[in-house]
DNA sequence: CTGTTAGCGCTTTCAT
DNA sequence: ATGAAAGCGCTAACAG
């Protein structure tokens, strides 16, 4: 009764274990219920604990059984509507399993993005998911044997090293062919950065919708973008400026759109009734966009959450599985039959 | 020599030690330097080290040294492009430091957000940032004897409790000097939800460059949001059914203005030639909407940085200052003179 | 059912 | 300059 009520740290097991007048394994057993523990006591310990304010700490409970209960996240922007997505799913993957994420960014630089792995790895974390990395294949497979890895755009298929990777170039062509079903034969396209595998895969996909309908692919119609909204304001410019003939517009993804969508306005040419755009991803923003984007759905949320729940079951000793949802073309309001 | 090249669990301390033919603590003042040790044990350790591909463990660090060189990040939407400029800041503000960061979301939920703070506090992060708090202050006082906190939209300045506050009623009170220096008299505002603390400072400003320039305030012209793009784009809907009069909206955030801008677009009124629209936060993604917004800038990296440099400081026993950019009108093309 | 004991991997006196 | 030993807070045999 005479206890001091808010010592100096914060309390330990022991402390508690103390106050209720029992063995510490005592108070870890009912924290855990590891063993069946008698009424009497079990009340006394919870008493302590609730007087106390106790939690136990995480750190050492880490250290003892050799699972910190954190989860590494590694992105390449840690503010870009296209990881964040990708975020809430993997925070909604995480409720109620007591994990805890730490996320850190690649910044897009393979080098960087192996130094953080590093660093997760440094503090144990139990296991990590990779966001559009930049590190090889061999690498994401070298760190693996020590924590297990789930990464996007991979088809990685070992026991501690699982890859999601969706249809870029399904997607692109499912884009490529609603402009062409609205009679477009002139259909410019934005691409994403050089040497990115997902952009090549959507120029892929851009190529077959063409071929397919019998149009030549004109070079001239395809500029270089790297992702960001800038890069599709100066892409669509670019095509200006070489006096290029087209009706539509197909942007690698959303974000460029909405730079080509700008520069679109900044001409005076209307969307879609002079120029028809599509973009890629379906950012949350694109329903906001004027007029709404058309765009390729790609299920963000649900590649986080379910990649978040295949790491977790190999983390536990499980064998992972998981399917992502098809890419589907959304139709808004940026395209139109060309006249 | 025969030495398993890479043998079970990744290796420790003690491991290099043997390796090196020194003692753990040799190994340890050679890690952190705390020591000097002879030349020739220290390349042998190095030596081991670099060989085995040792890290220390960080949670016996931690549990050792009580210091986790991780801190806690609470954002109230791990999907919002508000919270990500600001994480952007605190992102960088870590950079070199060796802290890691944890985030974790309250959904704009007190009592959750109170329960991630207490994880947070038993995962023993060496402090903590809140961002947009939900909490009472109180409450941020009572944790803060455990860990220091910074908090963002707060006034506190204890030692280990401190706040930074942008002044959202000069911003609000800006925007709409703008609109009513081009002309406009009859003003619409979208405002944040109700029992909001930023909210209603932003009204406050909306009222008092009103009252400054002589026009009365029409409550018709009021109507509430909750600053997503939804609550906008119903607002603005709603002002149309009720019939109302005006030339100009000013809304509470960007969101909600990007939501407006939708409704406006739909009803086939242009903006700005019919109607002028400005926003508030200035998002990234402000100067990619068509046409740009105008719009109130909040220095959200900038936030980030400073709130990051501070909680530092205060974990390091230093006292903390810093002080934050003014907002500041951001002039683009939703707004013009009315005719 | 419950207490005692031995660590998890590291740092830090304390000797030498 | 370096090793031995104790211990951070917790859990998990191992005895009773």
């Amino acid at each position: 009764m005479a206890d001091h009520p808010s010592p100096a740290g914060p309390s330990t097991l022991m402390d508690v274990a103390r106050q209720a007048g029992v063995s510490p394994s005592t108070v870890s057993r009912i924290l855990n219920g590891t063993a069946k523990v008698s009424d009497d006591k079990r009340e006394a310990v919870l008493a302590a604990i609730a007087k106390m304010n106790f939690a136990p700490n995480q750190m050492a409970q880490g250290l003892k059984k050799g699972r910190s209960l954190t989860i590494g996240i590694v992105v390449q922007d840690i503010s870009s509507p296209f990881f964040d997505e990708t975020l809430r799913g993997v925070d909604d993957g995480l409720k109620g399993t007591g994990y805890a994420s730490v996320i850190v960014s690649g910044h897009w630089n393979a080098d960087e993005e192996a130094e953080r792995i590093r660093l997760l790895l440094a503090r144990k974390v139990d296991g990590i998911i990779l966001l559009s990395g930049r590190i090889s294949d061999e690498t994401v497979l070298g760190f693996s044997s020590q924590r297990p890895i789930v990464s996007t755009g991979r088809a990685l298929q070992t026991r501690t090293a699982l890859g999601f990777k969706i249809n870029n170039e399904y997607g692109a062509y499912l884009a490529v062919r609603h402009l062409i079903e609205l009679g477009h034969r002139r259909i410019a396209f934005i691409s994403g950065p050089a040497n990115n595998m997902d952009a090549d895969e959507r120029l892929a996909g851009y190529r077959r919708a063409l071929e397919e309908a019998n149009i030549d692919a004109d070079p001239h119609l395809i500029v270089e973008g790297n992702y960001h909204e800038a890069s599709g304001m100066m892409a669509m410019n670019r095509l200006f400026d070489t006096h290029q003939q087209f009706t539509a517009v197909f942007a690698a993804n959303d974000l460029s759109a909405y730079g080509a969508r700008l520069a679109l306005y900044r001409k005076g040419i209307r969307v879609p009734d002079d120029i028809s755009l599509v973009g890629f991803d379906d950012l949350p923003g694109s329903s906001y966009t004027t007029p709404p984007l058309t765009t390729i759905r790609q299920p963000l949320y649900d590649i986080g959450r379910i990649a978040t729940h295949a790491l977790l079951r190999v983390i536990n000793g499980e064998d992972a599985q998981g399917e992502i949802p098809p890419l589907e073309l959304i139709v808004r309001e940026t395209t139109r039959r060309v006249r």
